[in-house]
DNA sequence: ATATGGCCCTGGTTGC
DNA sequence: TGCAACCAGGGCCATA
């Protein structure tokens, strides 16, 4: 399930291998609904443009898209196609002659010889092309954890009433944290995932936040978790998973104090903490 | 404003 | 051992 740390890792690792090439051809399968931007308007914008950067925004990754006339890129870009991975979405950089894995569901060839694969087994992902002479480039719809300052991050709870986890997963207001990296940071500040926004003091909020960019700092640097089967554009796996201290490990001993996991529902979700750390 | 539950979808796990 | 039922959950939607 690629949150934050997760797309982050595979936008860089995009980013590093297909910037400067360019899209030559495009094909896609039979994806049905979860395009946002049907299939065929898609590949027909896609098509012939150049790669000028790759980056993440939210659980988003957005290409930049430079003009499709080849002699002349530009390095303003034009159009935008964002991908978002769903829970088992993977963009992969391959040789064509790679094997195509099952649910393969679009081809980018590239200039350089090499593909761009989207494959998304459950299916959750989302593909969307932009033009941005038409429209305004993607906006996430949440603020940014990484960025967020202290005073803005104890603005967006401190007027609601919904549980802590509940409002964490909530794009709209943070755009980036999901399942894992909610509970992680709640056991890092001390929080019960029921706890309500509004009921939170100041210093809890300002715990939470320190915690949050501390977790999602780590899990970039460890190249993010590799729950089911996560892998980066190189096919890499992440190795935060190992340093989880509460996420699926229901009935463990806590890290810290040895009290047992609980794993609870918290907005339809499953979400685990340590009954005697989180107050 | 918030809560709940269904839907999408497949693969891994569980239960008999 | 084999097979079916079940569950996971991000985002979105309808309903309470």
């Amino acid at each position: 399930m690629p949150e934050l740390p997760e797309v982050e890792t595979i936008a860089r690792g995009v980013h590093e291998r297909v910037r400067g090439d360019r899209i030559v051809d495009v094909w896609f399968g039979n994806y049905r609904e979860p395009f946002k931007t049907p299939a065929p308007r898609q590949a027909k914008g896609l098509a012939g443009r150049a790669v000028l950067a790759v980056h993440r925004t939210g659980k988003h990754i957005v290409f930049e898209l430079g003009s499709s006339d080849a002699a002349n890129s530009g390095t303003e870009p034009e159009a935008q196609w964002i991908v978002h991975l769903g829970m088992t979405g993977r963009l992969l950089v391959t040789t064509p002659d790679a094997p195509v894995a099952a649910h393969t569901h679009a081809r980018l060839d590239l200039a350089s010889g090499r593909e761009l694969r989207f494959v998304d087994p459950r299916r959750f992902g989302r593909l969307e092309f932009r033009s941005l002479k038409k429209g305004a480039p993607f906006q996430g719809p949440g603020a940014e954890p990484l960025t967020i300052g202290a005073d803005e991050f104890a603005a967006l709870f401190h007027s609601r009433r919904m549980p802590i986890k509940a409002a964490l997963l909530n794009q709209t207001l943070l755009a980036g944290v999901g399942n894992i990296y909610a509970d992680e940071s709640l056991f890092q500040a001390g929080i019960r995932p029921r706890r309500r926004t509004n009921r939170l003091t100041a210093d809890e909020l300002g715990r939470l936040r320190q915690a949050l960019l501390k977790v999602l700092d780590h899990a970039i640097r460890l190249g993010g978790s590799s729950v089911s089967d996560y892998v980066d554009a190189n096919g890499v796996r992440g190795f935060f998973q190992l340093e989880h201290c509460v996420y699926q490990r229901t009935g463990e001993p806590c890290l810290r104090c040895q009290t047992p996991i609980r794993r609870i529902l918290v907005a339809g979700r499953g979400t685990h903490f340590c009954p005697k750390c989180q107050r």
